[in-house]
DNA sequence: ACACTTCGAGTTTTT
DNA sequence: CTCGAAGTGT
């Protein structure tokens, strides 16, 4: 049964703009889709339409945001048209880069089993190299790894000079201009030396290999005839340059974005990326989606209200047909706790009116928030998987296990070797160092007798990576081999080693999914899995789990009903955000694309009471919060939403005496 | 050269 | 409070 993609039959299913958008092949277009307004489904669309018209499916790239968006795309588009669309190109920027450096990196002096370093990877390089350049013992304090990696990241994602990144945004770091400049120096030459490639540098030596291999370059750029980036508004400088050189043979290029949903630019991402794009494709066809099909009316005139005050956007404003009667509830709570228990009240309220888990989600800004809520929730068996925060592979127990597989795969990756070997009793820093050049030097694993009798841990770890290198194991077998070996350590360093113990478990189920140790090692670096994934995946499998997510990871998902929990000054926008009115505007964003997740039912909440500020200042303080400025500003309070207490929050408390008498004394 | 202790600072978002 | 980094002791 053969779907019918004539005009007319799409007519059905798609509004006049989103139609031109489908039908558009050739030539470059800049697609602005606001939230809600059918941007996937004009992708999934325009991918199972020119698989139709006879382009090969290995011939459209699809550049998405995460893997699991464009593995849900592919899934749509094969069940719009057929198995094919399966076949399609899709993936990120990073995965992407990744699989082409496979292939090509020889020609640009790269080995191609160069490992990934994670972000813990990179700064524990970074580190290093700091301490051994000596620049830890200037009397000033000197940055941090983590502000270090920043500074230099930006650098390269925005394609700019160090000088003009601080400037911008670091101009406290100015005085450490020159000794940043020659750690970036020595990082790079480290990892080159060692095969060691970051995610900036994904982009970096892809970007390199177009540049500089015009073969490669239009091989490429005719094998990809069709390009397609989604979520335009994020990506960076580098990322629109790499664009720019792939489609350089055929400008077929599509990229659809929102402008008002940029909130990356943390990480180097540019909204100005989607206003030059006209510009540097030159007579591109820029197509508006204003129909919102997501959300109630309601809802809809709130996120309008909020965005409108937003200094500098595409006009837009969104418009739906979807009535809806009920207002955006703002429920002001005594506290933390009570906050907790009027959403699981709620949701339990729901799912009694038929509203399933899964379709309720609660959003925050930053991991934490949640902290109080996961407590209350497995308090009363409601089911959840929380996405964003901490990562899994990043806790300190998977990544010694994980190293010793990387040592496997690539022998001179410096940074597992470190982790390797400063796990052993008696083995510092220096005699770190030392094994790892005679290594990198011997290019062998064979020590020096008197080295490797340093440490009974060392003679057996040594051994043991020879019987895997032997083996050509499978990366579960691998694991398994290590764990003996590793166990002891755990045990001796941690004191909560029976619950990393199932964490290992985990990571064993996980590695069982792969036969090759290079797509096992690349996965858990670039498409790393979701932390509490496995105790949600072994509950009830009917039985549907409510999703908690930082903002960030809730990008393009849409629910039912939606909470956004602690809607208060200094948590959104977030107090680190205060100083900087870019920044600001960046927090609004995130908290238009927070309220534009809602379908039907939107909540936002704010305890009463700060416990955060209360630990700063001690026990007995209690300070109270205000609302979020995105809600007070353009009196939304008074006319958008509906407004609940909850909990013993008096009428009268102190913060609104203060705000009558003034602050009393602190 | 390591291991252990103490002090002090900062605390977001992710490929 | 929790982490990381500097300082001290063996």
């Amino acid at each position: 049964m053969k779907k019918d993609f004539s005009s007319s039959a799409l007519k059905k299913e798609l509004n006049p703009a989103q139609i031109q958008a489908v039908e558009s092949s050739e030539g470059p277009h800049l697609i602005i889709a606001g939230a809600g307004s059918g941007k996937t489904r004009v992708l999934v669309y325009r991918v199972a339409y020119l698989v139709q018209k006879g382009v090969q499916p290995d011939e459209i790239l699809l550049l998405t945001f995460t893997r699991k968006a464009a593995e849900e795309m592919l899934k749509r588009a094969s069940r719009l048209l057929d198995e094919r669309c399966q076949k399609v190109s899709g993936g990120t920027f990073h995965s992407f880069a990744n699989m082409i450096l496979r292939k090509y990196a020889s020609l640009i002096g790269l080995a191609n089993n160069f490992t990934i370093l994670d972000q813990p990877d990179a700064e524990d390089t970074l580190n290093l190299i700091r301490t051994q350049m000596g620049f830890h013992k200037s009397k000033e304090r000197f940055p941090r790894k983590k502000a270090i990696l920043e500074v230099i990241s930006k650098s390269v994602n925005k394609s700019q000079d160090l000088e003009a990144v601080l400037d911008e945004e670091f101009p406290h770091f100015m005085e450490w201009l020159e000794e940043i400049k020659k750690i970036r120096d020595e990082y790079t030459k480290y990892k080159q030396a060692k095969s060691l490639v970051d995610y900036d540098d994904l982009l970096v030596y892809l970007k390199k290999l177009l540049q500089l291999h015009g073969q490669v370059r239009s091989n490429l750029s005719r094998k990809y005839k069709y390009i397609m980036v989604d979520e335009y508004q994020d990506t960076n400088r580098l990322q629109a340059e790499i664009i720019y050189l792939l489609a350089a043979e055929h400008r077929n290029i599509m990229v659809v974005g929102d402008d008002s949903q940029s909130i990356y630019s943390f990480r180097g991402a540019n909204f100005k990326n989607i206003i030059d794009f006209p510009r540097i494709f030159e007579g591109a066809k820029i197509i508006t989606l204003e129909e919102n099909y997501r959300s109630a009316q309601p809802i809809l005139n709130l996120t309008n209200e909020v965005i409108k005050s937003a200094e500098e956007k595409f006009e837009k404003t969104l418009f739906s047909r979807i009535k809806g009667d009920k207002l955006p509830i703002y429920v002001e709570a005594e506290d933390e706790n009570a906050q907790s228990r009027y959403i699981a009240d709620k949701i339990l309220e729901l799912r009694e009116s038929g509203i399933e888990l899964k379709d309720i989600a609660v959003l925050f800004r930053s991991g934490w928030h949640s902290n109080d809520l996961e407590i209350e929730l497995a308090s009363r068996n409601l089911p959840f998987v929380k996405y964003g925060g901490q990562k899994f592979v990043e806790a300190a127990h998977i990544k010694d296990v994980i190293s010793y597989l990387r040592i496997v795969y690539n022998l001179y990756d410096a940074v597992s070797w470190h982790r390797a070997l400063l796990l052993m009793r008696g083995i510092g820093p220096v005699t770190t160092e030392r094994i790892i050049s005679e290594i990198t030097n011997k290019k062998s694993i064979e020590l020096d007798e008197k080295t490797a009798k340093k440490s009974a841990d060392l003679e057996s770890l040594i051994h043991l990576l020879k019987e895997a290198k032997a083996g050509d194991l499978a990366p579960a077998e691998l694991i398994r081999l290590f764990l003996d070996y590793y166990q002891p350590l755990l045990k001796e360093k941690y004191d909560d080693f029976n619950k990393r113990l199932n964490d290992l478990d985990s990571l064993l189920r996980i590695a069982s999914r792969y036969d090759s140790l290079e797509k096992f090692l690349t996965d858990m670096a670039l498409e790393p899995p979701e932390r509490n994934i496995f105790e949600a995946g072994l509950k009830d499998r009917d039985d549907s789990t409510l999703t908690l997510s930082t903002i960030h990871s809730a990008k393009g998902l849409e629910w039912n009903t939606v909470f956004l929990i602690y809607v208060a000054e200094g948590h959104i926008p977030s107090y680190l955000s205060l100083e900087n009115k870019e920044q600001i505007e960046e927090e609004r964003r995130l908290f238009y694309v927070a309220l534009t997740r809602a379908k039907e039912n939107l909540f936002l909440l704010k305890p009463h009471i700060n416990r955060a500020v209360r630990n700063y200042l001690g026990d007995g303080m209690s300070i109270f919060t205000e609302a979020s400025r995105f809600l007070t500003e353009s009196n939304i309070l008074n006319n958008l939403v509906e407004m609940e207490s909850f909990g013993n929050t008096p009428a009268f408390g102190d913060a609104e005496l203060e705000d009558i008498f003034g602050s009393s004394e602190l």
